[in-house]
DNA sequence: AATCGGTTTTA
DNA sequence: AAAACCGAT
């Protein structure tokens, strides 16, 4: 019997960046990481993917695996069934990923968490993907805030500042499994019939281009944000919902870049737009709290 | 310490 | 109208 390669596997979800990652950062504390990416339509039911949403995330996930030297190892299926079978080929140290708050999502964590503690593979989840979690904000009686404005205000903006972003970690301990033939391909996210071609030119997914959109918009589109928000045609959208969706741009880089340019805009665009990542985080909140 | 009633707020 | 808040018990 030959002895099994001693690894520890990174899984991506809604965190498709390298940057401000700190489930990736983590794991790669660890020798040899093998980063993995999971097509689930059993655990998601009534939450599974559109077409449109699968040809983002084929594009995104397309790019990140570029900048991984094609490292990422892709399945489709049952989480829990990929990793059993990942724990009999490899000698598995621990599984890092970072936390979603859909109901399904973490009733499918949750059960995997506790299948790999029980056989001795170490389980960590980190959040990448809040300013703040929903159990960290609740009113004095312990119970979950309903309405917005007592949430942002006092729940949140009383609370702990958000943890600042953390860089693109070193690569070197990233490494493939040279036996998995399943590519990305294998995964069938893009439609035979090539309708959406039409967006193709408008959307760029993917970790740099979530930036870039990012920047353009501090450029052109936050000056009169409170007003011009309101007008699809202006520049003035940001248009960064799918790329915070994917997570190939996280919460905290906005919320800290907004910090760092405070003096170049208006107190009040400012607030608005933060007040709109707050909207993002309620939505979140209501969902896990209110299911 | 949890509950009650009256007042203010709600994107 | 429903939620949050506040002060009193």
């Amino acid at each position: 019997m030959t002895t099994k390669k001693d690894i520890s596997i990174f899984w991506f979800r809604q965190d498709l960046r390298l940057s401000d990652n700190p489930g990736l950062t983590k794991s790669l504390e660890s020798k040899n990481v093998l980063p993995v990416y999971i097509l689930d339509d059993i655990n998601s039911g009534e939450n599974k993917m559109g077409g449109a949403s699968r040809w983002w995330l084929h594009r995104s996930l397309e790019n990140l695996n570029k900048q991984l030297d094609n490292k990422i190892s892709f399945y489709s299926g049952d989480p829990l069934e990929i990793f059993k079978n990942l724990i009999a080929k490899f000698n598995l140290k621990g599984i890092y990923w970072n936390r979603c708050y859909e109901p399904w999502r973490i009733k499918r964590d949750t059960n995997i968490k506790k299948y790999l503690i029980d056989h001795g593979i170490e389980a960590y989840s980190y959040n990448s993907n809040l300013l703040w979690e929903p159990n960290q904000i609740l009113k004095v009686d312990q119970t979950p805030y309903k309405v917005f404005t007592p949430y942002y205000k006092k729940g949140c903006l009383n609370h702990d500042s958000p943890r600042i972003p953390i860089a693109k970690p070193n690569l070197e301990k990233i490494i493939e499994d040279e036996g998995n033939r399943n590519d990305l391909e294998n995964l069938n996210l893009l439609d035979k019939k090539k309708w959406y071609s039409e967006f193709e030119n408008l959307w760029q997914p993917g970790e740099n281009h979530a930036h870039n959109k990012f920047s353009i918009f501090l450029e052109n589109g936050l000056n009169g944000y409170k007003y011009g928000r309101n007008f699809p045609s202006k520049e003035n959208v940001s248009q960064l919902s799918p790329h915070l969706h994917f997570g190939e741009i996280s919460p905290n880089q906005i919320w800290y870049k907004l910090e760092e340019k405070s003096d170049d805009y208006s107190e009040k665009d400012l607030y608005h737009f933060k007040s709109e990542l707050g909207w993002r985080e309620f939505s979140y909140y209501l969902n896990f709290h209110f299911p």
